[in-house]
RNA sequence: GAACCCGUGGCUCAGUGGUAGAGCGCUCCGUUCACAUCGGAGAGGUCGUAGGUUCGAAUCCUACCGGGUUCACCA
């Protein structure tokens, strides 16, 4: 053995060792309750990130363990198409060699992101590899094979045949650039100043910070509680510029606090408003497309895009001296997460969920602690979102992703659903010209499906079952008989609203149970600063280098080391390389052991009882702390134990009894490795496979857990 | 406006009712004999502030101050 132990020489081999040994594969057996955990598939849009590398660390230390604990143990990777985001990424790439997605048809585009996210697919698996996942691979999935988008389809035609499908004109956050609608999680609000109008609407004076919108009002809204209009509520007010009178009508919604307290009705271009329309039947107008420019105007407008329009609108209105006041109002305004341009709201028809009763039923599972969250405050935040999601909105305008099984008839322009394939006639006229929609779904659409979906399909799902059909008119499988409902669902904090709650939700209606019994949350990580790592910082912390340099034990460890999970924690070098350190002392450890004889039986001193005693005390302590998936907890304690107890206690008072004490040694470093082998599978199992014939399995990664 | 989280040694964080902990950093000492990616010794904290509950509070309660995250509204 290196006087130094060497990561770049072994780390590999340690994992086609892994590999070759089959242990990934879980052996179904029916006497034993099986551990599962359904890997979030990270997008391939990019390479892995840091916060990947801390997932994998928490994930595999809880795999590990379990398996050795002798459950069959399935950790299922995969990998997410990510629609809007892959598309986002691509389209950038395409710009830079001066092209853009118009310059290709819908095919062609399709083909050239499919091998985009394949080669980063690909390097996923490769680095998954390096950070010694230890995961199924004979069970990989992405979310756009054949066999999930199949089953992807069959819940959408259930949802359909349901009734909790509908094409409703929906006002929807509409980014002009990015030619796709987001849902109200996508949208960020930023702050900005910008001048408030008070325009003269004859019987009322309206503030307004979008005075190019005037020509889509339906009416004029007051507060029914607002004494300064009462007389006003039946009687009309006159539009400016165009003179169309406007209907005056009272609602709630209308905050008398704000401007004159009198508001213009827009549904086409406002959320509260396209709300006030619906509830009253005022007809909805829109004035902006989809290309953010102006239509249904007076035709000097028309074309212009809306910042343009404004401005000369105001013009206009200066000239009518319809402007009576102008000032300045703070507030926020949404913009679009990916490219930070402005959302205009606009009404669009979309494919929408019903997701009252989903949410209810989901809901109800947490309540009666069918889904379990570890951290508390966290159930609270799910709590919260399955009380007010509002309907979901499912449908995107990208090519990226599975498009929407929906043909519209050309004759009687009704839809007609199918699970899948073209349907031959329209369902409702038996017409024979029918045409797809051209949308494709929101990833969170098929991401929320990933438990179930992953185990009807793919390894095993030939085995079909006696079991009856699923509520969605998909078999079982032997996969799904035996893993669902999975144990752990673990994720970032910044994904709950987006994901967990979504799996919940559609986990139960697909299947009817929970697609998980435990949620396990966990926090980002941050420079060593504390500070949100992010591109344009340029703090970025290349996992993959961290793991090149100091070893992938080394990264594992830190990432899990002195901060709760759920908790963000700041990522050092200088802690890296510290567990480097330790993992060179376990391996300076093992060389001190293995250069004496295998030992004899010989009567233990009061050392050696005490270094046994410590050593019980340690598995029993780390055993409980990774049953309360308090894992820096569990790797502090065997940190301590190794290094401080075995090597600076114990083996300092084996140097001048070493033939007497060589049994004990080789016992403590046995499980010592058996503990430490989770959080650092690498090094152990190297020394593990060193001397083997001392120990009392052929590979550590299927040993038994210590008791 | 609301919810949630955080404030513990220089830094990053554990501890959450019973005499203050870790890693890193720092100071001093030590190089044959497992490891200098090491060993030994040590300095350093009235646990944000003020009240309260308690025999006892970093830990529970209240208020305040400071930092952060998220959600809602903004015509």
């Amino acid at each position: 053995m290196d006087k130094r132990y060497d990561h770049r020489k072994n780390e590999a081999k340690v994992y086609s060792l892994w590999e070759k040994s089959g242990a990934f594969t879980p052996k179904i057996d029916k006497g034993k309750k099986p551990f599962t955990i359904i890997m979030p598939p990270p997008n391939a849009s990019d390479p892995l990130h840091i916060g990947h590398a801390r997932f994998v660390a928490i994930q595999d230390i809880l795999v590990r363990y379990h398996r050795m604990r002798g459950e069959p143990t399935l950790w299922l990777p995969g990998a997410d198409h990510a629609g809007i985001e892959t598309q986002y990424v691509f389209e950038k790439k395409l710009a830079k060699k001066g092209k853009s997605r118009f310059d290709y048809d819908r095919e062609t585009l399709y083909k050239m992101l499919w091998n985009y996210s394949m080669e980063n697919k690909s390097t996923m698996e490769t680095q998954l590899k390096q950070l010694g996942a230890s995961c199924d691979w004979s069970r990989n999935k992405f979310t756009l094979d054949s066999d999930i988008v199949k089953i992807v389809y069959a819940v959408f035609k259930k949802l359909y045949d349901d009734g909790l499908l509908y094409r409703g004109e929906r006002i929807v956050n509409y980014c002009p650039s990015c030619g796709t609608s987001f849902s109200q999680l996508e949208v960020n609000y930023v702050e900005r100043d910008d001048p408030l109008y008070f325009l003269d609407y004859e019987t009322v004076t309206i503030a307004t910070t979008r005075p190019e919108t005037i020509f889509a009002d339906v009416a004029i809204a007051v507060n029914p509680k607002d004494k300064r209009y009462k007389d006003l509520i039946g009687k009309t007010a006159k539009l400016p510029i165009v003179g169309r009178s406007l209907p005056i009508i009272a609602d709630s919604l209308v905050d008398p606090d704000f401007g004159t307290g009198a508001l213009k009705v827009t549904p086409g271009h406002d959320a509260t408003d396209f709300e006030i329309g619906q509830k009253h039947k005022l007809p909805t107008v829109s004035v902006v497309d989809k290309e953010g420019k102006m239509v249904n105007t007076p035709k000097k407008y028309i074309g212009l895009t809306s910042e343009k329009a404004r401005r000369q609108v105001v013009e206009d209105l200066k000239r009518a001296k319809k402007i009576k006041e102008v000032k300045t109002i703070h507030h926020s305004v949404g913009t679009c997460y990916r490219d930070k341009g402005l959302i205009e709201p606009l009404v669009y028809k979309q494919w929408f969920i019903k997701v009252k009763p989903l949410a209810k039923t989901a809901l109800k599972a947490v309540r009666e602690r069918k889904v379990k969250f570890a951290a508390k405050r966290f159930e609270k935040i799910a709590k919260h979102w399955l009380r007010n999601l509002k309907d979901w909105n499912i449908s995107r305008q990208i090519v990226w992703g599975i498009r929407i099984p929906a043909w519209r008839c050309e004759h009687c322009l009704e839809w007609t659903i199918t699970n899948g394939p073209s349907p031959k006639k329209c369902k409702s006229c038996e017409h024979q010209k029918l045409t797809r929609d051209t949308d494709t779904f929101d990833t969170w659409f098929s991401s929320g499906q990933w438990p179930y979906a992953t185990l009807l399909s793919g390894k095993n799902s030939k085995l079909k079952t006696q079991n009856s059909k699923l509520p969605i008119g998909v078999s079982t499988t032997l996969d799904f008989d035996y893993f669902y409902p999975t144990s752990v669902m673990e994720t970032a904090y910044d994904i709950l609203p987006f994901w967990v709650i979504r799996m919940i939700m559609l986990g139960l209606y697909a299947t009817g149970e929970v697609p998980f019994r435990q949620v396990l949350i966990h926090g980002l990580v941050r420079d060593n600063k504390g500070e949100k790592i992010s591109k344009s910082k340029g703090n970025v912390i290349d996992p993959i280098e961290m793991a090149e340099k100091y070893g992938a034990d080394a990264l594992r460890m830190a990432l899990i080391w002195g901060a709760l999970i759920e908790n963000d924690m700041a990522l050092s070098e200088e802690n890296v390389r510290g567990q480097r350190n330790f993992a060179n002392k376990i391996w300076n450890v093992a060389r001190f052991v293995f250069s004496g004889l295998p030992g004899k039986r010989r009567k233990r001193n009061k050392d050696d009882n005490w270094i046994v005693k410590e050593l019980k005390t340690t598995i029993r302590k780390v055993t409980r702390s990774l049953n309360g998936y308090r894992l820096n907890e569990a790797a502090e304690e065997i940190y301590d134990f190794i290094w401080h107890k075995f090597a600076d206690v114990y083996i300092e008072k084996t140097k001048s009894r070493r033939e007497d004490s060589q049994k004990t040694l080789e016992l403590v470093l046995a499980q010592s490795l058996k503990l430490l082998h989770p959080f650092m599978p690498f090094v152990t199992e190297k020394i593990w496979q060193e001397s083997k014939d001392r120990f009392d399995s052929p590979n550590l990664i299927s040993a038994n857990w210590p008791k």
